[in-house]
RNA sequence: GGGCGGAUAGCUCAGUAGGUUAGAGCGCCUCCCUUACAAGGAGGAGGUCAUGGGUUCGAGUCCCGUUCCGCCCA
């Protein structure tokens, strides 16, 4: 018995890792179809996703085991319907995060970047990178992603590395990437420009400042105004009120004192200025806000810069100079308040901006920094998804970009950091003109001097990483991957970053490539704990996908992740529910080992044309139904209700009712035991292929076991296109249209189940124990040739005796004592006068007449009404049907009262 | 301020072709270690599908309004 040989649990444990290598080994990953091989053939269709690029020296966390398991998904979905199918995988260079980690690195030697040098620094950085590089990706293959490791790519990478430096000149040759003075956002922690994104704003209490500014010709006037960040004031250079506020028309065109340093600054009038908030007259420190610095250009202000890169006061500051910005703030505030200029101070919740990464403040800051023209390509990308050439799903994130694309913002691209692409434009000493090249310049392309410098900056991460779908393949160069591969298909990823990287991959390459990156973005949702609270390490609530992997299983995490999510929804994700699906593993296993065990205990072969039992027909049609469903599923992007319903399929009917009644027809031997080894076999197999993109490991170990223990009993139990080298490759099972004769068989079948469960359930109200056995007569009227058949079934599955089971199209004797039920109109009696309470049963009896009554009198009335007319005759039907199956029900229980009555 | 999502069993959620007795997992109650599986089996309790209207023969599902919660953008 082979099947018993395999472990009683499911031991994930010793089979994950092995799987893992064999798969990889066999070059399961890679595309059948290669281009860069000589039996290539172009007119396959392939199917493609490049990988949302992780940090390369990061961690595994639940995103990355989210986007992983739904694209291995598809992936491993596509592979099986024979499509030539790759997943490329790879990592991004996270300038920011990276260069922070190695900068922490030093900190712990005492040492800054600056003293090692942009050379040496750099050394480190991928010294870095080597050490810890691949352990996300060791990671990712923990998770069972069939990527093609063999395209790994880096976006540092030689060739990538290439692709941006080709993207920048293009574009600074059409004049969409320019430089220039901008008010941009400012980070002083990491000291570099981050862009609009990158920033998020949170509501917090705060003050609102009022003070005084005082009319330089009039000491004992002033003007009030009122201001969130006093220590700005010191780089004010206006105050401005709004032309029609008649409270301070009299002092436009005057000159104010700026508190403490005593600069005088004019006061203006300018629209802009809101009358209503505050005292109606606002300071203008136009270098460190971006609507005063508009006002600024519109009334030729000066502009003074009061801070340093690390958000300290400058020598502008006068005497501040050195202080932290908040110091500042404090010190200053108290000294206005010495010098008379405080008016008051009020509570005030304001919007403070903060970076997202590390939270920290972020400041305005002009500044001169490279950005990318971005209305033309964003036309491009906008009209690409208003046509249809690219689909979002679920299509409410279609108006969200279009929201975007629509107001969006030039981008900064340029990062005062040193890891990174470095932006490819050298700077002329003599001339100052700048020189763009594709490769190194030895020479001013204007001058032709050789003293020449290179930008110092880097481009931020996302401008490679909107590069990703095409420069993974090779772009700029036309290699074979890029022309067969190129477009990829679909583009997974996480709603978060729909902005940050989906949208700027749809216009880099549109303006690129000419193309569409790809024909669908699917967006899942952002995993939360039990509780739909974020998971952070402050709330303590972060699961670790390597421990739960660790504890239950990969196939459990991966089941959970997919079946537990719909499209764009966030998941809330609990240990109980990895479990439960661990459970279910285990459950498929146990099945497999029965299946496995039941091909010894049938014949080799059969000796005549099979004879289908109720049971065979019944799982038969149920698994073609299945099929269909999948399939619809799968096309429309559902792969949660997918997985549920072969969930559902395989424990609630196969496991539950179509093994247990295998039990008895592999027990009759013969071909009654052949055909029902072949049927488990059958339903088995293509459980596990349906269920391989969801669970891919105990599937293919399991089916590995169906292989061996079919092959070496006979060829018989092979399918059609026989046994495939392994599951990862076999055939997706095509759904077919249903047959005529399948309704009828389930129809039966569910009334089986119907009486099964009516007297199972009266065996545990009457508290019979299950081991006893009890006598039965059932009176079916028409039913009863075709449950006589299942006689030997009706009683291993109730608990009923063979010896005193009846089954009656009609009864002639009066009842006895003894328990009645009426299923559907079929009438079971339980002679078991040591159960029965004529009471008891009286009033059971009467209850369950008037149930019936009720549901009589409802489809009467129904019936009766325009329903009959309205609606279409095959739902009309089904309830004339019930309408009669509950008549006859009722008009049973009806006698049986009266019986008892006598 | 604009947009979007959610509100279904004690908890977490499915229910995307509108079909008339609303499902799962977990939790709870009873019983059972029956040779695939106790990570299991059998049975059970538990829901006016947030709310008010509308469309329809028929609405958890479609339309309009309201309330609460969450997210995104400005």
């Amino acid at each position: 018995m082979p099947g018993y040989n395999l472990p009683k649990t499911y031991d994930f444990s010793a089979i994950e890792e092995p799987l893992y290598a064999w798969w990889e080994e066999k070059g399961f990953f890679k595309p059948w179809n290669d281009p860069n091989l000589p039996n290539f053939d172009p007119s396959h269709k392939p199917f493609v996703i490049s990988i949302p690029p992780p940090n390369v020296t990061g961690e595994l966390h639940l995103g990355h085991a989210m986007f992983v398991a739904m694209e291995d998904l598809m992936i491993r979905y596509h592979r099986m319907k024979g499509e030539p199918t790759l997943w490329i995988p790879g990592t991004d260079h996270a300038g920011i995060a990276t260069q922070l980690l190695v900068e922490r690195e030093l900190a712990k030697e005492g040492l800054r970047r600056e003293q090692l040098g942009r050379d040496e620094f750099l050394r480190r950085v991928w010294a870095w990178k080597e050490k810890y590089g691949n352990i996300i990706t060791r990671q990712i293959r923990r998770l069972g992603a069939s990527c093609d490791w063999s395209r790994e790519r880096f976006t540092l990478d030689a060739g990538l590395s290439r692709a941006v430096r080709e993207a920048f000149v293009r574009l600074y040759e059409k004049g969409l990437i320019y430089r220039g003075l901008r008010m941009i956002n400012w980070s002083p922690g990491l000291r570099t420009a981050v862009s609009d994104l990158e920033v998020e704003y949170s509501e917090e209490p705060g003050t609102l400042y009022y003070f005084k500014y005082v009319l330089a010709d009039d000491p004992n006037t002033y003007i009030p105004v009122a201001t969130t960040r006093p220590e700005t004031i010191l780089g004010d250079t206006a105050v401005a009120v709004h032309p029609q506020d008649e409270r301070y028309s009299a002092f436009v065109g005057r000159k104010v004192r700026v508190p403490i340093l005593n600069r005088l600054i004019p006061v203006i009038s300018d629209p802009y200025v809101d009358p209503q908030f505050g005292t109606g007259a606002l300071k203008v420190t136009p270098a460190h806000d971006p609507n005063d610095y508009q006002i600024a250009l519109r009334h030729n202000l000066e502009i003074i810069n009061i801070m340093t890169e690390e958000a300290r006061i400058n020598e502008a500051g006068g005497p501040y100079a050195g202080l932290d910005r908040f110091e500042c703030r404090k010190k200053l505030w108290e000294d206005m308040r010495a010098a008379g200029l405080v008016i008051k101070e009020e509570p005030y919740t304001l919007t403070v901006p903060r970076s997202q990464r590390g939270g920290e403040i972020i400041e305005p800051r002009l500044s001169e920094q490279w950005f990318v023209r971005i209305k033309p390509l964003a036309e491009a990308a906008l009209r690409a998804v208003q046509e249809g050439r690219i689909r979002i799903i679920p299509e409410r994130f279609t108006k969200i970009y279009y929201n975007w694309m629509e107001n969006i913002q030039d981008w900064c691209i340029s990062r005062q950091l040193w890891w990174g692409h470095r932006i490819p434009v050298w700077y002329c000493d003599d001339c100052g003109a700048m020189t763009v090249a594709r490769e190194d310049p030895t020479h001013c392309a204007t001058c032709g001097s050789m003293r020449i410098h290179q930008d110092e900056d880097v481009l931020d991460t996302w401008f490679s990483s909107g590069l990703w779908p095409f420069s993974t393949l090779g772009w700029p160069e036309e290699t074979p991957d890029y022309k067969y591969f190129y477009p990829t298909s679909v583009l997974e990823t996480g709603y978060d970053i729909l902005f940050f990287w989906v949208a700027r991959m749809i216009m880099f390459g549109l303006e690129f490539t000419g193309r569409e990156p790809f024909h669908t973005v699917y967006l899942h949702g952002l995993i939360r704990d039990e509780h739909g609270q974020k998971m952070s390490k402050t709330k303590g609530n972060v699961i670790d996908p390597l421990e739960v992997m660790n504890q239950m299983g990969t196939d459990a995490l991966r089941f959970t992740l997919l079946v537990g999510s719909t499209p764009g929804n966030d998941i809330n994700l609990s240990l109980k529910k990895v479990e439960a699906n661990r459970n279910f593993a285990n459950k498929v296993w146990n099945a497999g080992r029965f299946v496995i065990g039941a091909l010894d205990m049938c014949p080799l072969a059969p000796q005549g044309a099979p004879q289908w039992t109720l049971a065979d027909s019944w799982i038969w049609a149920r698994l073609q139904n299945l099929l269909r469903e999948v399939e619809r599923l799968f096309e429309s992007y559902q792969f949660g209700e997918a997985g549920r319903q072969i969930y559902d399929f395989f424990w609630s009917e196969f496991a539950d009712w179509y093994i247990e009644i295998a039990k008895i027809q592999l027990a009759e031997g013969g071909d009654r035991a052949f055909y029902t080894a072949y049927t488990l076999v059958r339903v088995l197999d293509t459980c596990l292929r349906l269920l391989h993109p969801f669970t891919p490991f105990v599937t293919e170990a399991l089916w590995g076991h169906l292989k061996k223990a079919a092959q070496s009993k006979s060829e018989a139990f092979a399918p059609k296109e026989g046994w495939a080298e392994a599951l990862i490759i076999a055939r997706w099972p095509e759904p077919k249209a249903a047959e005529e004769w399948e309704e009828q068989k389930v129809a039966e079948f569910s009334l089986i189940q119907e009486i099964v469960r009516a007297i199972r359930n009266v065996r545990t109200e009457k508290k019979v124990p299950p081991a006893r056995k009890i006598p039965t007569v059932m009176v079916a009227g028409e039913h009863a040739d075709m449950l006589k058949e299942q006689t030997q079934i009706l009683a291993a599955l109730a608990g009923i005796a063979s010896d005193h089971f009846h089954i009656l199209e009609k009864r002639d004797t009066k009842p006895g004592n003894e328990i009645t039920l009426v299923v559907s109109g079929i009438e079971v009696y339980i002679p078991l006068a040591d159960l029965v309470d004529p009471a008891e049963e009286r009033t059971r009896l009467e209850t369950e007449l008037s149930e019936a009554e009720q549901q009589i009198a409802r489809l009467e009335a129904l019936l009766a009404g325009p329903f009959a007319q309205r609606a279409p005759s095959h739902i009309v039907e089904k309830e004339r049907q019930k309408l009669e199956t509950f008549r006859e029900t009722a008009q049973r229980l009806r006698e049986q009262l009266q019986a008892l009555g006598e």
